[in-house]
DNA sequence: ACACATTCGAGAGCACTGCTCTTGCTTTGG
DNA sequence: CCAAAGCAAGAGCAGTGCTCTCGAATGTGT
């Protein structure tokens, strides 16, 4: 009933899977997703290509384990920068969340590149990507919902009566506790705040903004407050 | 001094070229640009694909010309719906051109992930690339120009201390006659404008925002409040 | 403990890719 | 008119994802 309960194979399994998906991934954060190859992966690990095949069924399962990892990382990154600005304001909070998204974009670029650029050839990102993609967002939500019980939020525009039921239908989904208007704006802060980092990552930027730091971090309080949040102790 | 100045050899060579690109663009479109193969785009024209070397020198020659042309084709629709909403106001003019953006996105999705995607393979964008990547951006200057000067704009949230400089550097270089706070703002709605579409266009809204159009809407619309754009006739 | 089944690594091979080099042919310009 | 330059074609190199087959190692049921 040690970690070798399974007996010999399954453990092996477990390691040479592993092995793999760390070479991959240095592959990846060298040279991108487009360079990355099965073959070089497995000559690197010693092994031949085929025998790689017992593991990743093609190419694109191996990037979508990838993927989810990549997701995993930078939620997990979020999750630690909500849990050390605890004692601070909502707004800071909210920009200390951003700026750790932008820290391990920054520090991850390719892998930013795989689960928020372009969709790779073909794939379709299966469903067991999206809890691992969520845990960003809910971080957020978080902030939103212990801000509104104890703080308060404003109140953004009103929504326009088209949006009324969309607005409904996803506050019932995501935060049944806030005000729709504040959720919309949240949902499109959310998505914002990635047009802000990738912008900056992809060289969009260059010759633009030179002072990065200082400019996300005044854009990113902008939207802090546009979705409702106000500064004051958390 | 008709189309044929410069000899039949001249001739062959830029409809040779255009042929090559409408064909990659098709193929481009078809499956994305991981998948466009010179040999492919060379045999469909009955060429050999040695022959194709002679007009690209390389495969990301070939993308760099296709990213061009989708920078320009992207600028000349937010252009042309920047032309459409000369009689509306401000803010009408800056959702139009944003749905200008949108629409051209959904479109032509290959062409959107080519340009505001992930970077290609190690590819670094040639300074020939700027002044079409910048079209867009400079529609949105003009609409935040033309309000200053006739309806007025209201004021951002003030700047910090530590990114005065760097708003007033990014005036002198964009809109001298603006203020500098409304150009900090614009450049990072600018940012955050591509975040909304991205966001839509590679599915991370997927089960998450239903009514696409009324949603994007109402957010641009929000951004463009958020740039000091006010209500009213042009 | 033995036999059967499953799992695995290795190798060969297919069809494809970007790219280079050489070989002739055609157009161009002095 | 003839040399120079531009061009298409073919062969070839190194690399890719992926499939299939074949022994060997490792499981499991009786």
């Amino acid at each position: 009933m040690s970690s070798t309960a399974k007996g010999v194979r399954a453990r092996a399994r477990m390691e040479v899977t592993a092995a793999i998906k760390d070479e991959a991934r240095r592959q990846l954060a060298a040279e991108g997703a487009a360079k990355l190859s099965l073959r070089a992966v497995a000559r690197e690990l010693g092994m031949v290509s085929s025998a790689l095949y017992r593991y990743f069924p093609s190419r694109d399962d191996l990037l979508t384990a990838l993927i989810i990892d990549a997701y995993d990382s930078l939620g997990e990154s979020a999750e630690a920068a909500h849990a050390e600005a605890v004692d601070a304001g909502p707004v800071q909070r909210w920009i200390s969340v951003a700026q750790a998204v932008r820290d391990w974009a920054l520090r991850h670029p390719h892998e930013y590149a795989l689960i928020y650029g372009s969709p790779v050839p073909g794939y379709t990102a299966p469903d067991t990507t999206v809890p691992p993609a969520s845990r960003v967002g809910l971080v957020f939500i978080g902030i939103l919902r212990e801000a509104h019980a104890t703080s308060g939020l404003t109140e953004p525009a009103p929504l326009p009566a088209d949006l009324r039921p969309e607005a409904e239908r996803m506050t019932a989904d995501l935060a049944p506790d806030l005000p729709p208007a504040n959720v919309a704006a949240l949902v499109a802060s959310w998505a914002e705040l990635f047009g802000l980092v990738g912008f900056d990552l992809f060289g969009q930027f260059n010759r633009v903004v030179e002072h990065r730091e200082a400019f996300f971090r005044h854009a990113v309080g902008r939207l802090a407050h546009g979705v409702g949040l106000v500064d004051g102790r958390g």
